[in-house]
DNA sequence: GGGATATATCCTTCATCGAAGCCATATTGC
DNA sequence: GCAATATGGCTTCGATGAAGGATATATCCC
């Protein structure tokens, strides 16, 4: 590989104007600088990234904290969504990203500071992983630049999905459309979940539904079969519900199974709504109603403040930015 | 951040003995190195990747290409599994991994290579990518360790689903269950659509399947319009299909709907299958009939042969390997 | 107008980032 | 005095930035 010096050494120049005049500072002839250039690009020269990262001190590469249960958040249809975006945008400003996320049970293992020090990431983004995690707080707690998504820390940039909001305007979508015996699977305990859950109740005592207390369920995230087991339960009771809410799309595939095999139909009988917008529940039949959360501006905003901490180190303004979602009205909630 | 440099004030060393007791030199004294090494933990030292990159021109760092329309790769159900999946494999070996595909349309973008070259990349996996790319090519001929998945370069390791096999078992599967009138909607133009396809009309010859040239179409990937279209076609002629195939698990979905729409049933009046294996698959109802593709080995194979590649670069073994999947039978083709 | 000083232009030298390896040197025991 | 062991000095990787030097031109005063 060509460096500098294999430049210099043909150009008759040392390598400092080397290196000025392939970042173009202005105190190199215009004719050197040319000369230069192109004797760079005959030789194929390429800036090496460590080297220059030794020197300066910047990467113009940024770690991403992606973890689910397989500690990869990569087959989670809505984190894989937020993350392409996340990539796209930082990458058209020059960054690369790198997954900070190592499997835990290496030995030699680097906590994630650790492993952020080592690489020299500029930023760090994390999503959709166990924020109770003391190395995920030693990370936060550092002086890296770093943008949380759908978690908030104090003093942290954060990009949260406007679960609230999103709650309501899908429980008042599933009121306008005659239900008023509404059910709520929710997910296992989260930041993300109380919102929800919060706002379900909330929403539901404004619009006047009665919630009894056995009409709200738990499910794990992503977890069909629990999905199935709280809709087999909701099923049976003495009034079931007109529409089950669940803690996602995915889940709800599980509820959608039970109830067909209930001989039920959807939206006829019954009507169901997950959350999320993932990809697939727009091509299924029905279609299904949910919360389209906007994965595309979540990631491209993770990505634009993260890269404005990175390039602004002054002015450390702390932002909270909520990205608003969309009903998907789809076919699944039927009209009583 | 504390460098050796801060190590060897300490500890009344030389820097050169704080890197030896680090990296376990055979001449160094126990109790020198003990000394250091707990120094070491107690200033939170911890190497810098780049210095060491540097000057071992190593970087534990693997580049990975993975584009498909989107330049991503993240949505895609079956390239986010195997990616998933090389990535838990190298990292328990050390490395990380960074993504190489960078938006095409930047100013001042590198190609693969030099990118590849700027950061160092100890190697670099390739898939879901517009093999034809002269980009792609210039980075496949480079000497850069390099393995490709699903698609073969001569003198290159490859790991490579088993398309002929898992074709073959699938339509075989298919005849046992007594239909003798298939249809097959394949995927565009690509070598593994044409190994699937061959295998599709081969099986069928040696099972004795009539194999009309309107029974095969075409939809592209992950194409739900497209596989709908088609499907449609299918319907329509005089002796419709019993069973239709569909280029992948996702484009079938577009292919059931309209079947669906028709007043069919399925699996009682028509019979379908897809091919890959995305978990959705097994989770709506009726279950998808599909090859799975063995992601998870796939993922794993490419890691190691990649791995195997940078840390014995003398033995060059091009290696061509051929992963299995096997027929998920599901809920949607009938006994005939 | 001539010499002296200021200024701009262009480039080089030197130090530096953090780590590693070669070779030299110091210490110890025998 | 020699081997074995332990440690240090110097250089190198490739790039950058500060500081300074060389040259040519502009400006000034007497």
């Amino acid at each position: 590989m060509a460096s500098m010096k294999d430049i210099s050494r043909v150009c008759g120049v040392s390598i400092a104007t080397v290196s000025k005049a392939l970042n173009n500072h202005k105190d190199i002839g215009e004719e050197t600088k040319t000369h230069i250039r192109q004797v760079a690009k005959e030789l194929g020269y390429f800036p090496n990234s460590s080297a220059r990262a030794l020197k300066t001190n910047r990467t113009y590469n940024v770690g991403v904290l992606f973890a689910d249960e397989a500690m990869s958040g990569l087959t989670h249809d809505y984190f894989a969504d937020v993350l392409d975006s996340f990539k796209r945008t930082v990458e058209a400003r020059g960054y690369d990203i790198t997954f900070l996320n190592a499997s835990k049970n290496r030995k030699n293992r680097m906590t994630y500071l650790e492993h952020c020090r080592y690489r020299g990431f500029d930023g760090v983004m994390i999503a959709c992983v166990d924020f109770s995690d003391p190395e995920v707080e030693e990370l936060v707690k550092s002086d890296i630049p770093l943008v949380t998504v759908d978690y908030v820390f104090c003093n942290k940039t954060v990009i949260v999905s406007d679960n609230v909001k999103g709650m309501r305007e899908l429980v008042t979508y599933i009121y306008e459309q005659g239900h008023r015996r509404v059910a709520y699977i929710h997910g296992a305990d989260s930041a993300v979940t109380r919102s929800r859950l919060s706002s379900f109740y909330k929403t539901a005592e404004e619009l006047g539904l009665i919630v009894p207390d056995e009409y709200v369920r738990e499910a794990a995230y992503r977890d069909t079969k629990g999905a199935g087991r709280a809709t087999k339960e909701l099923l049976k009771l003495k009034e079931p519900p007109t529409c089950i809410l669940y803690p996602d799309d995915f889940s709800s595939f599980g509820g959608m199974n039970v109830i067909k095999e209930k001989g039920l139909r959807i939206p006829e009988d019954i009507s169901i709504a997950g959350y999320d917008g993932i990809r697939v529940g727009r091509h299924i039949e029905p279609q299904l109603t949910t919360l389209r959360q906007n994965t595309d501006r979540i990631g491209a905003q993770a990505g634009e403040k993260l890269i404005s901490l990175i390039e602004n180190p002054k002015t450390t303004i702390v932002e909270q930015v909520v990205i608003g979602g969309e009903v998907y009205t789809g076919k699944t909630v039927g009209r009583i």
